[in-house]
DNA sequence: GCACAGGGCCAAT
DNA sequence: ATTGGCCCTGTG
Protein backbone atom coordinates (compact mmCIF):
# COMPACT_ATOMS: atom_id res chain seq x y z
CA UNK A 1 0.00 0.00 0.00
CA UNK A 2 2.42 2.71 -1.04
CA UNK A 3 0.16 5.53 -2.79
CA UNK A 4 -1.60 7.37 -0.79
CA UNK A 5 -3.65 9.98 -1.68
CA UNK A 6 -5.56 12.76 0.95
CA UNK A 7 -8.80 14.58 0.40
CA UNK A 8 -9.45 17.68 2.41
CA UNK A 9 -12.44 19.60 3.90
CA UNK A 10 -14.96 17.20 3.86
CA UNK A 11 -18.01 18.05 6.12
CA UNK A 12 -20.52 15.71 6.81
CA UNK A 13 -18.44 12.66 6.56
CA UNK A 14 -17.37 9.97 8.62
CA UNK A 15 -16.09 6.77 6.99
CA UNK A 16 -16.62 4.86 9.95
CA UNK A 17 -20.46 5.73 10.37
CA UNK A 18 -20.59 5.23 6.35
CA UNK A 19 -19.48 1.86 6.83
CA UNK A 20 -21.67 0.73 9.49
CA UNK A 21 -24.53 1.76 8.59
CA UNK A 22 -25.51 -1.15 6.75
CA UNK A 23 -25.10 -0.30 3.53
CA UNK A 24 -21.92 -1.95 2.69
CA UNK A 25 -20.48 -5.12 3.40
CA UNK A 26 -16.76 -5.87 2.33
CA UNK A 27 -14.96 -3.71 4.60
CA UNK A 28 -13.10 -4.00 8.27
CA UNK A 29 -12.39 -1.87 11.14
CA UNK A 30 -8.33 -2.19 11.56
CA UNK A 31 -7.59 0.53 14.10
CA UNK A 32 -10.00 3.49 16.16
CA UNK A 33 -9.38 5.49 12.63
CA UNK A 34 -8.42 3.53 9.79
CA UNK A 35 -10.80 0.45 7.25
CA UNK A 36 -10.25 -1.64 4.85
CA UNK A 37 -12.01 -1.28 2.13
CA UNK A 38 -12.85 -3.99 -0.67
CA UNK A 39 -15.06 -2.30 -3.89
CA UNK A 40 -14.51 -1.63 -7.27
CA UNK A 41 -12.04 -4.68 -7.72
CA UNK A 42 -9.66 -3.02 -5.54
CA UNK A 43 -8.49 -2.84 -1.81
CA UNK A 44 -8.11 -0.06 0.14
CA UNK A 45 -7.07 1.03 3.21
CA UNK A 46 -9.04 4.68 4.68
CA UNK A 47 -7.79 6.74 7.06
CA UNK A 48 -9.70 9.10 9.08
CA UNK A 49 -8.99 10.50 12.43
CA UNK A 50 -11.70 11.18 15.49
CA UNK A 51 -13.46 14.29 14.16
CA UNK A 52 -11.05 15.28 11.54
CA UNK A 53 -12.36 16.60 8.19
CA UNK A 54 -10.13 14.90 5.56
CA UNK A 55 -9.07 11.43 4.57
CA UNK A 56 -6.47 9.51 3.61
CA UNK A 57 -6.73 6.63 1.29
CA UNK A 58 -3.88 4.41 1.06
CA UNK A 59 -3.51 2.01 -2.06
CA UNK A 60 -4.95 4.71 -4.38
CA UNK A 61 -3.68 7.36 -6.92
CA UNK A 62 -4.77 11.02 -7.70
CA UNK A 63 -6.50 9.17 -11.14
CA UNK A 64 -8.12 6.58 -9.09
CA UNK A 65 -9.29 8.75 -6.86
CA UNK A 66 -10.88 11.34 -9.71
CA UNK A 67 -12.51 8.60 -11.70
CA UNK A 68 -13.34 5.83 -9.01
CA UNK A 69 -13.41 7.28 -5.07
CA UNK A 70 -14.72 10.74 -5.21
CA UNK A 71 -18.07 9.12 -7.26
CA UNK A 72 -18.25 6.16 -5.46
CA UNK A 73 -17.72 7.78 -1.93
CA UNK A 74 -20.15 10.45 -2.82
CA UNK A 75 -17.70 13.23 -2.08
CA UNK A 76 -19.42 15.56 -4.40
CA UNK A 77 -22.96 15.57 -2.56
CA UNK A 78 -23.97 18.69 -0.10
CA UNK A 79 -25.32 16.97 2.96
CA UNK A 80 -25.81 20.06 4.37
CA UNK A 81 -28.99 21.08 2.44
CA UNK A 82 -30.31 17.69 3.19
CA UNK A 83 -29.77 17.54 6.98
CA UNK A 84 -30.74 20.42 7.31
CA UNK A 85 -34.10 19.63 5.66
CA UNK A 86 -34.26 16.73 7.52
CA UNK A 87 -33.60 17.74 11.14
CA UNK A 88 -36.79 21.00 10.38
CA UNK A 89 -38.93 17.40 10.33
CA UNK A 90 -39.76 16.79 13.52
CA UNK A 91 -37.11 16.51 16.72
CA UNK A 92 -36.60 12.74 16.59
CA UNK A 93 -35.44 13.02 12.84
CA UNK A 94 -33.03 15.41 14.01
CA UNK A 95 -31.44 13.52 16.79
CA UNK A 96 -31.12 10.52 13.88
CA UNK A 97 -29.16 13.45 11.78
CA UNK A 98 -26.96 14.63 14.36
CA UNK A 99 -26.31 10.78 15.41
CA UNK A 100 -25.25 10.19 12.30
CA UNK A 101 -23.96 13.30 11.05
CA UNK A 102 -21.70 11.99 9.00
CA UNK A 103 -23.12 9.37 7.12
CA UNK A 104 -23.75 9.37 3.20
CA UNK A 105 -24.79 6.89 0.80
CA UNK A 106 -22.47 5.24 -1.31
CA UNK A 107 -22.66 4.47 -5.18
CA UNK A 108 -21.94 0.95 -5.41
CA UNK A 109 -22.37 -2.03 -7.78
CA UNK A 110 -25.27 -2.98 -8.67
CA UNK A 111 -24.49 -6.36 -9.22
CA UNK A 112 -22.96 -6.65 -6.18
CA UNK A 113 -26.02 -5.10 -4.13
CA UNK A 114 -28.06 -7.42 -6.08
CA UNK A 115 -26.62 -10.64 -5.05
CA UNK A 116 -25.40 -9.33 -1.41
CA UNK A 117 -29.05 -8.05 -0.33
CA UNK A 118 -30.55 -11.24 -1.97
CA UNK A 119 -27.97 -13.05 0.84
CA UNK A 120 -29.59 -10.43 3.31
CA UNK A 121 -32.91 -11.63 3.58
CA UNK A 122 -34.07 -13.29 7.13
CA UNK A 123 -29.90 -13.08 8.31
CA UNK A 124 -28.11 -10.93 10.91
CA UNK A 125 -24.99 -8.54 9.44
CA UNK A 126 -21.79 -10.91 10.51
CA UNK A 127 -23.58 -13.66 8.89
CA UNK A 128 -23.86 -11.81 5.45
CA UNK A 129 -20.44 -10.57 5.99
CA UNK A 130 -19.14 -14.09 5.79
CA UNK A 131 -21.30 -15.59 3.16
CA UNK A 132 -20.30 -12.59 0.55
CA UNK A 133 -17.03 -13.40 1.46
CA UNK A 134 -16.84 -17.07 1.45
CA UNK A 135 -18.79 -16.64 -2.14
CA UNK A 136 -15.78 -13.84 -3.43
CA UNK A 137 -13.51 -16.24 -2.07
CA UNK A 138 -14.53 -19.16 -4.17
CA UNK A 139 -15.53 -17.24 -7.35
CA UNK A 140 -13.27 -13.93 -7.59
CA UNK A 141 -9.76 -12.76 -8.09
CA UNK A 142 -7.54 -12.46 -5.66
CA UNK A 143 -6.35 -8.46 -5.45
CA UNK A 144 -3.64 -7.86 -3.54
CA UNK A 145 -2.17 -9.09 -0.28
CA UNK A 146 -2.85 -7.07 2.96
CA UNK A 147 0.84 -7.18 3.93
CA UNK A 148 0.11 -5.94 7.56
CA UNK A 149 -1.59 -9.29 7.95
CA UNK A 150 -1.10 -11.67 4.84
CA UNK A 151 -4.44 -12.20 3.94
CA UNK A 152 -5.57 -12.74 0.86
CA UNK A 153 -8.86 -10.62 -0.68
CA UNK A 154 -10.96 -11.03 -3.75
CA UNK A 155 -13.09 -9.57 -5.94
CA UNK A 156 -16.66 -9.59 -5.87
CA UNK A 157 -17.06 -12.16 -8.90
CA UNK A 158 -18.82 -10.85 -12.25
CA UNK A 159 -21.97 -12.55 -13.11
CA UNK A 160 -20.10 -14.53 -15.34
CA UNK A 161 -17.40 -16.10 -12.57
CA UNK A 162 -20.94 -16.65 -10.00
CA UNK A 163 -22.39 -18.49 -13.26
CA UNK A 164 -20.35 -21.62 -12.52
CA UNK A 165 -21.23 -21.69 -8.84
CA UNK A 166 -24.00 -24.83 -8.71
CA UNK A 167 -26.36 -25.18 -6.21
CA UNK A 168 -23.84 -27.05 -3.84
CA UNK A 169 -21.45 -25.24 -4.03
CA UNK A 170 -23.37 -21.37 -2.87
CA UNK A 171 -24.60 -23.72 0.22
CA UNK A 172 -21.04 -24.71 0.70
CA UNK A 173 -20.98 -20.67 1.17
CA UNK A 174 -23.64 -20.94 3.55
CA UNK A 175 -26.40 -18.73 2.25
CA UNK A 176 -28.97 -21.72 2.67
CA UNK A 177 -32.14 -21.06 0.90
CA UNK A 178 -30.64 -18.36 -0.96
CA UNK A 179 -29.04 -20.44 -3.29
CA UNK A 180 -31.39 -20.52 -6.08
CA UNK A 181 -32.30 -17.43 -5.96
CA UNK A 182 -28.24 -16.53 -6.48
CA UNK A 183 -28.32 -18.88 -9.43
CA UNK A 184 -31.87 -16.97 -11.00
CA UNK A 185 -30.19 -13.58 -10.85
CA UNK A 186 -27.21 -14.93 -12.47
CA UNK A 187 -29.17 -16.20 -15.39
CA UNK A 188 -31.55 -13.57 -16.08
CA UNK A 189 -28.51 -11.16 -15.84
CA UNK A 190 -27.02 -13.64 -18.87
CA UNK A 191 -29.36 -14.30 -20.54
CA UNK A 192 -30.48 -10.36 -20.77
CA UNK A 193 -33.88 -10.67 -19.40
CA UNK A 194 -32.23 -7.92 -16.76
CA UNK A 195 -29.82 -5.59 -18.16
CA UNK A 196 -28.20 -3.89 -14.70
CA UNK A 197 -26.75 -0.89 -16.31
CA UNK A 198 -30.26 0.09 -17.83
CA UNK A 199 -31.66 0.65 -14.94
CA UNK A 200 -29.87 3.98 -13.72
CA UNK A 201 -31.92 5.55 -17.14
CA UNK A 202 -35.64 4.45 -15.27
CA UNK A 203 -37.75 6.06 -13.03
CA UNK A 204 -37.59 4.35 -9.32
CA UNK A 205 -40.51 2.42 -9.84
CA UNK A 206 -39.51 0.88 -13.30
CA UNK A 207 -36.07 -0.17 -12.06
CA UNK A 208 -38.14 -1.95 -8.93
CA UNK A 209 -40.87 -4.14 -10.84
CA UNK A 210 -37.44 -5.30 -13.37
CA UNK A 211 -35.68 -6.02 -10.29
CA UNK A 212 -38.52 -7.88 -8.77
CA UNK A 213 -38.57 -10.23 -11.37
CA UNK A 214 -35.48 -12.11 -10.01
CA UNK A 215 -36.41 -15.01 -7.56
CA UNK A 216 -35.63 -13.69 -3.46
CA UNK A 217 -36.27 -10.14 -4.87
CA UNK A 218 -38.80 -8.30 -2.57
CA UNK A 219 -39.73 -4.86 -2.06
CA UNK A 220 -37.33 -4.85 0.57
CA UNK A 221 -34.09 -5.87 -1.31
CA UNK A 222 -35.27 -4.03 -4.56
CA UNK A 223 -34.96 -0.40 -2.77
CA UNK A 224 -32.14 -1.21 -0.96
CA UNK A 225 -30.53 -2.14 -4.69
CA UNK A 226 -31.74 1.36 -5.87
CA UNK A 227 -30.88 2.84 -3.12
CA UNK A 228 -27.77 2.16 -2.85
CA UNK A 229 -26.49 1.27 -6.14
CA UNK A 230 -28.68 3.86 -8.12
CA UNK A 231 -28.94 6.87 -5.69
CA UNK A 232 -33.01 6.60 -6.46
CA UNK A 233 -33.51 8.70 -3.16
CA UNK A 234 -36.93 8.34 -3.26
CA UNK A 235 -37.04 4.97 -1.87
CA UNK A 236 -37.36 3.86 1.84
CA UNK A 237 -36.33 0.33 2.11
CA UNK A 238 -38.54 -1.22 5.36
CA UNK A 239 -36.83 -3.70 7.41
CA UNK A 240 -37.38 -5.04 10.84
CA UNK A 241 -35.69 -2.13 12.66
CA UNK A 242 -37.20 0.73 10.52
CA UNK A 243 -40.53 -0.49 10.87
CA UNK A 244 -40.26 -0.47 14.81
CA UNK A 245 -38.63 2.77 14.66
CA UNK A 246 -41.39 4.35 12.64
CA UNK A 247 -43.95 2.66 15.05
CA UNK A 248 -42.37 3.90 17.92
CA UNK A 249 -42.10 7.22 16.41
CA UNK A 250 -44.88 8.10 14.13
CA UNK A 251 -47.51 6.11 15.18
CA UNK A 252 -47.37 5.51 18.56
CA UNK A 253 -46.10 2.09 19.10
CA UNK A 254 -49.16 0.80 17.13
CA UNK A 255 -48.55 -1.86 14.93
CA UNK A 256 -48.61 -0.52 10.84
CA UNK A 257 -48.09 -2.42 7.59
CA UNK A 258 -45.35 -2.03 4.85
CA UNK A 259 -47.77 -0.65 2.55
CA UNK A 260 -48.96 2.02 5.25
CA UNK A 261 -44.80 2.59 6.00
CA UNK A 262 -44.13 3.11 2.47
CA UNK A 263 -47.02 5.70 2.08
CA UNK A 264 -45.76 7.50 4.86
CA UNK A 265 -42.49 8.34 4.11
CA UNK A 266 -42.99 9.07 0.74
CA UNK A 267 -45.35 11.51 1.58
CA UNK A 268 -43.63 12.53 5.14
CA UNK A 269 -39.84 12.86 3.70
CA UNK A 270 -40.47 13.03 0.07
CA UNK A 271 -37.13 12.65 -2.29
CA UNK A 272 -35.00 12.59 0.76
CA UNK A 273 -37.12 9.07 2.03
CA UNK A 274 -33.88 7.06 1.21
CA UNK A 275 -31.24 9.89 3.06
CA UNK A 276 -33.90 9.31 6.30
CA UNK A 277 -34.09 6.04 5.98
CA UNK A 278 -30.34 6.05 6.59
CA UNK A 279 -30.12 7.98 9.24
CA UNK A 280 -32.97 6.25 11.18
CA UNK A 281 -31.34 2.80 10.24
CA UNK A 282 -28.39 3.60 12.04
CA UNK A 283 -29.15 5.98 15.09
CA UNK A 284 -32.28 3.09 15.60
CA UNK A 285 -29.82 0.27 15.16
CA UNK A 286 -26.55 1.65 16.84
CA UNK A 287 -28.37 2.45 20.18
CA UNK A 288 -31.01 -0.62 20.00
CA UNK A 289 -33.93 1.53 20.19
CA UNK A 290 -37.36 0.18 19.60
CA UNK A 291 -35.85 -3.89 20.34
C1' DG B 1 -28.51 -26.09 26.16
C1' DC B 2 -31.96 -24.29 23.49
C1' DA B 3 -35.07 -20.88 21.99
C1' DC B 4 -35.06 -17.00 19.17
C1' DA B 5 -34.30 -13.47 15.82
C1' DG B 6 -31.70 -11.72 12.10
C1' DG B 7 -31.49 -5.10 6.87
C1' DG B 8 -37.52 -10.88 3.86
C1' DC B 9 -39.43 -13.67 0.43
C1' DC B 10 -42.04 -17.51 -1.49
C1' DA B 11 -45.87 -20.39 -1.79
C1' DA B 12 -49.98 -21.99 0.00
C1' DT B 13 -54.21 -20.62 2.07
C1' DA C 1 -54.59 -10.28 2.03
C1' DT C 2 -52.43 -13.21 5.50
C1' DT C 3 -49.28 -16.72 7.34
C1' DG C 4 -45.89 -20.61 7.98
C1' DG C 5 -41.46 -22.10 6.82
C1' DC C 6 -36.86 -21.35 5.75
C1' DC C 7 -30.50 -22.31 5.86
C1' DC C 8 -27.54 -20.86 9.10
C1' DT C 9 -25.33 -18.31 13.02
C1' DG C 10 -24.78 -15.36 16.99
C1' DT C 11 -27.05 -14.04 21.27
C1' DG C 12 -29.63 -14.51 25.67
Amino acid sequence: MKNVVMLENLDHFNIGQILESGQVFRFEKISDSSYLLNAKNKLIKITQKQGSSSLLIYNATLGELDEIWSRYLDVHTDYQTITQTLSYKDNYMAQAVAFGEGVRILKQDPWEMLISFIISQNKSIPHIKQCIGNIAQQFGFPIDEYDENGKTYYTFPTPKQLSYATEEDLRACKVGFRAPYIIDACQKNLNGEIILNDLYLLSAEEAKESLMKIKGVGPKIADCILLFAYSKFEVFPTDVWIKRVIEGVYFKGKEMKLSEIQIFAKEYFGDLAGYAQQYLFFYGRENKLFK
